[in-house]
DNA sequence: CGCCAGATTGACT
DNA sequence: GTCAATCTGGCGG
């Protein structure tokens, strides 16, 4: 993975991240799990946004690209990836994932942490030269399917949620 | 400092 | 399907 894939659109982001693998080493030993699902997020332009309110997770969201975001919603530490260039807030949230070498509900924001061990001490740090986590190309024999937004209370007229079709780890849709 | 919304989850009628 | 537990971050609702 390098920084260019993430200097494009959230949108872009969000649909090319499916298929790919996230890598989280605990205790010496790699969890891998595949990316299933993902949510595409934009600037003040958007009422779902953190980037709407003048704190912390917008000021992350205008980091350079490839920051790793990590907010707590509900109880739960949500994962998400800044991208885009300088100057631009956006971020995608990461969904579910598809267990490859160990056990575990991964499918939802909160249970996908969980999991994979990830916590606010992630936030702000950087997706590359990382030890603890990476991103890694893997095939993309599937087919991608779109819709809007999930438990957002007021979504763009856009469909921003990207997931595998067919996946069984996708998230449940209520 | 207190209040409240929220990109959630799990349990329950 | 409905509902409440639970906590972080932003704001003074």
């Amino acid at each position: 993975m390098d920084k260019s894939f993430f200097l494009q659109d959230a949108e872009n982001v969000a649909r090319d991240l499916l298929g790919k693998v996230l890598v989280r080493k605990v205790d010496g030993i790699q969890r891998k799990a595949r990316i299933v699902e993902t949510e595409a997020y934009y600037d003040e332009k958007d009422p779902a946004s953190r980037a709407r309110q003048n704190g912390d997770l917008r000021e992350t969201m205008l980091m350079d690209a490839g920051t790793i975001l990590v907010y707590g919603c509900h109880n739960n530490w949500l994962l998400n990836f800044v991208n885009n260039k300088k100057g631009k807030a956006e971020a995608v949230l990461i969904r579910a994932l598809q267990p490859l070498n160990f056990e575990g509900r991964c499918n939802g924001p909160g249970l996908l942490t969980k999991f994979m061990l990830i916590d606010k001490s992630f936030h702000k740090q950087n997706l590359f030269s990382n030890k603890l986590i990476w991103i890694e190309e893997a095939d993309k024999e599937f087919e991608i399917k779109k819709s809007f937004r999930i438990g957002v209370r007021k979504d763009l007229k856009k469909k921003l949620r990207f997931y595998v079709k067919d996946n069984p780890f996708v998230s449940r849709n209520r």
